[in-house]
DNA sequence: CTTGGAAAGTCAACAAGACTGACATAAAAT
DNA sequence: ATTTTATGTCAGTCTTGTTGACTTTCCAAG
């Protein structure tokens, strides 16, 4: 390991940290979520929608028939800063809220498939960088980068990132 | 591996890289993005800063004497959004300002020792976080997790990043 | 059954921090 | 002397976050 890797290794295996090494970790999260938002941003930014509409967006395609309230939680924002957005995608058409049956307080969100499509749209561009990324790396590395994401994680998020992670596949 | 490697690998060492597996993997950027930025976000809110606050004296401490035009290539912002915010910094003293004695046009950038202080408590909150994380992770998963994170950047910031990388140490 | 509280969602108004565009000043480069 | 560069400022807009006030619906206790 030329470069970067200088500190990482102990004598037995064991984490020797530098602040300056941390600091270059610190540097590489900020600089890689920067290419990680860019080319969904370009996306985005030719139809007028915003961040906050990818992951609305995203997670509705993930849990369809999510209500608003679990929306929230997995947000992490103001129900009235996630209502904004999602009444922008309900009036273009992308979202489809439907009042729920069993609690009419509920509105369970959908994609339309105009949504479907954009959502495509989005995650086909994200996931081609995250591909090339992981191809570039390789499969220790790939793992390697989940444990280190996984754990600097807060542990309600991460509760609710393993939740999903679960109930898909 | 149990959870979440299902996929990586494939018959001998080949990368196997289904979207469902793509995902996961945006989704731990997201979530442990979050994380990342929730230590100093919670210090910044008491004194009335913002993100943008913490970028600009991060990488003034990063590079003392760093130009206001280098500063802008580095934080990809324009120069009236970046603008308002050293005035801030200048007004509060965190920050000062000194007018180039080669080039009197340009302004160089130091960290007062108010300044240096929030840096150190800034600095400190997140790299507590990515020392857990990388002790919880492990040598193996470090080297990983930067090699990803690296092949993730967009060229141009891919080079900003080494060059600090190189410069410090 | 009614009443009162909690929960889900909506509307209105405001703030931070991004943006663009126009312009000013000073210094350097040609 | 003119143009270009580096910086700063004013004004206005947009996104996306915030809080506060409100409606509708549900449920539970009297």
């Amino acid at each position: 390991m030329a470069e970067g890797g200088s500190g990482v290794l102990g004598g037995e295996g064991l984490l020797f940290l530098t602040d300056e090494h941390l600091r270059k970790g610190i540097e590489a999260m900020f600089f890689a979520y920067r290419g990680f938002t860019a080319d969904p941003d370009r996306i985005l930014e030719a139809q007028d929608y915003g961040r906050a509409h990818h992951r609305a967006i995203h997670f509705i395609h993930r849990s369809p028939g999510t209500t608003v309230n679990n929306l929230l939680a997995i947000l992490g924002v103001t129900k009235q800063s996630l209502n904004r957005v999602l009444r922008h995608l309900i009036e273009d058409g992308l979202v489809e809220s439907r009042v729920g049956r069993l609690d009419k307080r509920e509105r369970h969100l959908f994609l339309t498939e105009k949504g479907a499509a954009l959502e495509r749209a989005l995650s086909e561009a994200q996931r081609g960088r995250m591909r090339a990324a992981y191809r570039a790396a390789g499969p220790v590395a790939v793992a390697g980068f989940r444990q280190v994401l996984e754990a600097m994680m807060d542990p309600d998020l991460r509760r609710q990132y393993q939740t999903l992670k679960d109930s898909g596949a």
